[in-house]
RNA sequence: GCCGGGAUGGCGGAAUUGGUAGACGCACACGACUCAAAAUCGUGCGGAGCAAUCCAUGGGAGUUCGAUUCUCCCUCCCGGCACCA
């Protein structure tokens, strides 16, 4: 090829040069603009991308934020290349906490400070050429979006969604405010670390709960079809359920004797009311007050109840903790299950915001109270017990033998210094055995255990460890006394203390022998009914306390020999009790002690009460104040401000004051992605229009760590609106993806402190933005968390200039010397202008177009799949194909440019526009995949020999399975395995392989 | 403890109705160009072995002609929940 003809017009890559400028021209040629007049389309045609709009802190941003923007940029063009109307706005959440400190810190107005963070963060997002739409652009702490705000809690306060509350409530010393459940973190404030108080205070509260079993449905809903409404990652539902925490269970009243007040409590297991012991009521539950005066031990009382008011919540709710409480003498509590009377405690392992406040306890089957139990003495019962039947025909059950109901211990003997236990092997039915028997009248297990060793074995010096878990109920058939028996059979656990025996009776004698087995044969021991594995297992586990798990019912009266799992709704029922459904998840509350937020639109008035602020009057502005610090007297700053603070009662006329606490963080974020499709409505949140043609949000990309807070927020505004007709769809976001984090070169978290923060504008600096995209896409799969690598960088930055220079291969090789293209923007030539033979452009021009065409596809089905790792691994694919073939014909280069695009958007516009295009290929139409392409006339089939590849070679698309296979047989490396072997089976796998199995 | 997701070369990662493990990129080595270096281009690059070949996708079993892929058990890592009755 003549190298001469290379065009000197395109000058060498420099993304400084075209970066700002192709970034300034589809400004102003408003690309990217999301015009009203396709609101009109087709319904179908709309594809709406959002990002979390950041919170524009102090810091700016490093390399990891605009990860996420470059996913969304990246889907949003190529939405808008296959011609749909795309939505894809940018915003800011300004509101709240962190910004208000580091305005406090930075001693200015937080309005200020925001304003100018918001600034910076608009021209870092700039410079990386992301396509948003700036004329829909949002701030939550504009007064014209916060009105919307206020206005969606009045609508909430009307219909009941909204109380006020003094209930106890998580409170952070520090940043003087309360906290929602969601912002604490194992009993820190998610903030600032420091451990949160519970403090009564009056507060506003939004009731979620009454949201929570939609909110928990709606994970799992389907769309009509099977198909999921909502296509989320599995590990944000997971999360959400968890968070939600939804469990089913009874309400069960428990009378309190020589009273008229009856103890509710919650229980998941009704099935073991008869295994109640004693109730706990939490330390704060009303009715202690009300017992104390009836309570013997008064004092006692009131030193535990005041003790834990002054716990954190880290204290209080370890769980590693020993347990604690005292117990209310002198009251008593009627199982209404047996009529029985069991004490009633105290104790801070009981929450008193959830479920009741109180629990039944039953420390046979819950490993708590079975804790709590052990440390104050407090009876045990077992009443739910594990059921194993024998299996082998010699010793099942015999239907029609009569049944006998025996307790029977299993006692397990530790040698007195060696790993191994004592067993029975039984001279007749060669089975090995721990040690059983009856228990006489009078004795009790133990002591029924110790005369049984010793009456069989002859061992004396016995000592007792433990009962080895509860009973187990064992099903069998005795040959020796024709019967069917159900044992109760309870193990225990003995250690030798020495090797020392009396004399065995004959009669044991002949029966079996003494045999010392170690743990590691304990698969030896007769497993008929698997009892004794189970003890051994229980052993081996530490299982040795409650048994939490369902079986079959003792003790328990008329539903005695019922399977637990069946009789717990009888069970409910006969104790008069409900079934019913709790969650975890509390009301929000959604009041805070701050200024930087929005006032929330209601008056105190002396005669009315709470009055909310007409909706005409909306919004009530945050006013200027001198001082923005907390007070931590449980007022916001705002109370300072009287001019504010006093008001005429919009009802009455009287003197009013209003709301000075402000809504949380979190609060303006949970419609934003409203506001975008009609931000600038006066009159309504969004149009009613509007909302419905761009609704619901197709693809919502961001952090997971917001699974829990922001997206369940969201989605219960989402629904109450909904409700009262605001939105037409019961989910915000149909597809959610979360970004993995972009984490430090060290592998830390990126952050200041670790002194590890890589700033995007330097890599744009140094690389341009168009490498840093690519760079940041290829790392590898977008939701997986990968260390920043500035070393590997350079890949990026290369492919992008290999790419640059195949346009001379498209531009040139088959132009003539006088091609202009370039930074002029000159027309190539068409393609039989020079002297080459039409054959060779021909195979040259098909090749060039079947490995576009192969891009297409996976470019293509990539970008759908957020895949944008494998995508650019095709682009490079393609890029190296091309590079190896003498030239490249125009439309191919031209349709690379456009699988390219959405990557690096500056480059092909560049190279676009050097081929002579005029328009920009930002929308231009995104390429078809042609599948008749795609078909190969000639593919490698492999050859394996018992699944083992041991060679290959191309054979005709469409051969048979006969031909293959004998052409794989005259394959030299096959003949090398076959020659003097029989061939017992042949696999053909069309197109594929060939598999020999030999001998 | 319960639930969810993972584990593949020196590194980031590819590979799905079970069919050539390591695509693509980084790093590295050698070569070309250069006075030299950088850049660029070319070649190589899982381990062992001269080779034939063998071993290898966290570990162990299983299903299969054939397993990174399916089943069971185990280990470790990440994330969510957690004294929630």
């Amino acid at each position: 090829m003549n190298r001469q003809s290379r065009p000197q017009k395109i000058a060498s890559y420099d993304p400084s040069k075209i970066e700002k400028k192709w970034q300034k021209k589809w400004a102003s040629s408003k690309v990217y603009k999301s015009q009203e007049r396709k609101v009109q389309g087709a319904n179908g045609s709309k594809y709406y991308v959002l990002d979390m709009f950041p919170y524009p802190s102090g810091e700016g941003l490093h390399v990891g934020h605009p990860k996420g923007y470059i996913a969304t940029d990246i889907v949003s063009r190529m939405h808008r290349m296959q011609g749909k109307n795309v939505l894809h706005p940018m915003g800011f959440d300004a509101f709240g906490l962190p910004a208000e400190n580091y305005a406090i810190k930075m001693k200015m107005d937080p309005a200020v400070a925001m304003k100018k963070n918001v600034a910076r963060f608009k021209k870092q997002l700039e410079i990386i050429g992301l396509d948003y739409d700036w004329s829909r652009e949002v701030n939550t702490t504009d007064p014209a979006y916060y009105k919307w705000t206020q206005w969606a809690f009045l609508q909430m306060y009307k219909k009941g969604l909204a109380y006020e509350s003094n209930e106890p409530v998580n409170w952070c010393p520090k940043d003087k405010t309360v906290l929602a459940n969601e912002d604490v973190e194992n009993g820190l404030c998610e903030r600032c670390g420091t451990p949160v108080e519970k403090k009564p205070m009056r507060q506003w509260v939004l009731k979620i709960t009454d949201y929570a079993d939609r909110l928990l449905a709606d994970l799992d809903a389907t769309d009509g079809s099977s198909k999921p409404l909502l296509d989320w990652p599995e590990s944000i539902k997971e999360a959400q359920r968890n968070w939600i925490g939804r469990s089913e269970g009874a309400e069960i009243d428990f009378k309190i004797k020589d009273s008229d007040k009856v103890i509710k409590v919650f229980t998941t297991r009704p099935d073991t009311l008869f295994g109640v012991t004693y109730l706990v009521l939490a330390p704060e539950h009303p009715w202690v007050k009300e017992l104390l005066p009836r309570v013997s031990n008064k004092a006692e009382v009131e030193v535990y109840i005041s003790k834990t008011q002054h716990e954190t919540e880290i204290e209080r709710t370890d769980a590693k903790r020993d347990k604690t409480g005292v117990e209310l003498k002198g009251v008593k509590a009627v199982n209404p299950a047996n009529g029985e009377e069991v004490p009633v405690w105290i104790a801070d392992y009981v929450l008193a915001d959830y479920g009741t406040g109180a629990v039944m306890a039953v420390p046979a089957h819950d490993e708590r109270d079975w804790e709590f139990a052990k440390k104050f003495g407090l009876p045990i019962r077992h009443v739910v017990v594990p059921e194993r039947k024998a299996t082998t025909t010699d010793i099942a059950f015999h239907d029609g033998e009569s049944v006998i109901k025996r307790n029977v211990i299993r006692a397990v003997v530790k040698h007195w210094s060696e790993d191994k236990y004592l067993v029975l092997n039984w001279n007749e039915h060669g089975w090995k055995t721990f040690i059983s028997g009856g228990i006489e009248d009078g004795e009790s297990f133990v002591e029924a255990a110790v005369r049984e060793i010793r009456e069989e074995t002859g061992y004396k010096n016995i000592s007792f460890i433990g009962e080895i878990g509860g009973p187990i109920r064992a099903l069998f058939y005795a040959p020796h006394k024709d019967q069917n028996r159900i044992d109760i059979q309870q193990g225990l656990l003995f250690k030798l203390k020495d090797g020392e025996q009396i004399e065995v009776s004959e009669d044991e004698h002949k029966k079996h022998t003494a045999e010392w087995l170690p743990f590691s044969k304990a698969s030896e021991i007769f497993n008929a009914t698997l009892v004794d594995q189970v003890l051994l297992a229980r052993i081996d586990n530490h299982q040795m306390g409650a048994y939490t798990d369902s079986g079959v019912l003792i003790h328990s009266g008329e539903f005695d020999d019922k399977a637990s799992s069946i009789a717990m709704k009888d069970i409910t029922a006969f104790a008069g009790g409900r079934w019913v459904t709790r969650y975890k998840l509390r009301d929000w509350v959604f009041s805070r002690q701050r200024y930087w937020g929005e006032p929330i639109p209601l008056v105190h008035c002396e005669k009315c009460g709470v009055v909310p602020v007409p909706e005409k009057e909306l919004p009530v502005k945050l006013p200027k104040v001198n001082s923005y610090e907390p007070t931590g007297t449980g007022e916001s700053p705002l109370a300072a401000i009287s001019k504010w603070v006093n008001v005429k009662c919009p009802k009455c006329g009287g003197k009013g004051r209003r709301e000075t606490n402000t809504m949380p963080q979190w609060a303006g974020s949970c419609w934003y992605y409203l506001r975008y499709e009609d931000p600038k409505n006066k009159k309504a949140l969004v149009d009613p229009k509007k909302e419905k043609y761009w609704s619901p949000v197709d693809l919502y990309v961001g952090g997971a760590e917001h699974a829990t807070r922001h997206l369940i927020y969201a989605r219960f505004w989402h629904k109450f609106l909904k409700d009262i007709g605001v939105v037409s769809t019961i989910e915000p976001f149909t597809k959610l993806q979360s970004v993995g984090l972009i984490m430090g070169e060290d592998g830390r978290k990126m952050s200041k402190r670790f002194g590890n923060v890589v700033n995007p504008d330097d890599i744009v600096a140094r690389f341009g933005a168009d490498t840093l995209r690519v760079y940041e896409m290829f790392m590898g799969p977008f939701d997986q968390s990968i260390a920043w690598s500035t070393d590997s960088i350079v890949g990026a930055r290369r492919f992008i200039e290999r790419v640059w220079k195949l346009v001379y291969k498209a531009v040139s090789e088959y132009g003539s010397e006088g091609t202009r293209a370039g930074r002029e923007g000159g027309r190539a030539q068409a393609l039989d202008q020079q002297g080459q033979t039409a054959g060779s452009r021909e195979a040259i021009s098909d090749t060039a177009s079947r490995t576009i065409n192969k891009a297409i596809k996976k470019v293509t089905d990539d970008i759908d799949g957020l895949r944008f790792n494998t995508a650019i691994s095709a682009l490079m694919i393609a890029a190296n194909e091309l590079e190896k073939l003498e030239a490249v014909d125009r439309a191919s280069f031209e349709t690379y440019l456009k699988l390219l695009a959405p990557f690096a958007p500056h480059v092909a516009e560049e190279l676009w526009a050097a081929l002579g295009n005029k328009k920009s290929i930002h929308i231009s139409p995104w390429p078809q995949y042609d599948p008749t392409l795609a078909v190969e006339e000639e593919r490698r089939i492999i050859i394996q020999i018992n699944g083992k590849v041991r060679g290959s070679f191309m054979a005709k698309n469409g051969a048979t399975d006969a031909e293959l296979g004998s052409a794989a047989k005259q394959a030299p490396e096959a003949r090398k395995w076959l020659d003097g072997k029989d061939i017992k089976k042949m696999i053909v796998v069309p197109g594929r392989l060939v598999n020999f199995v030999i001998g």
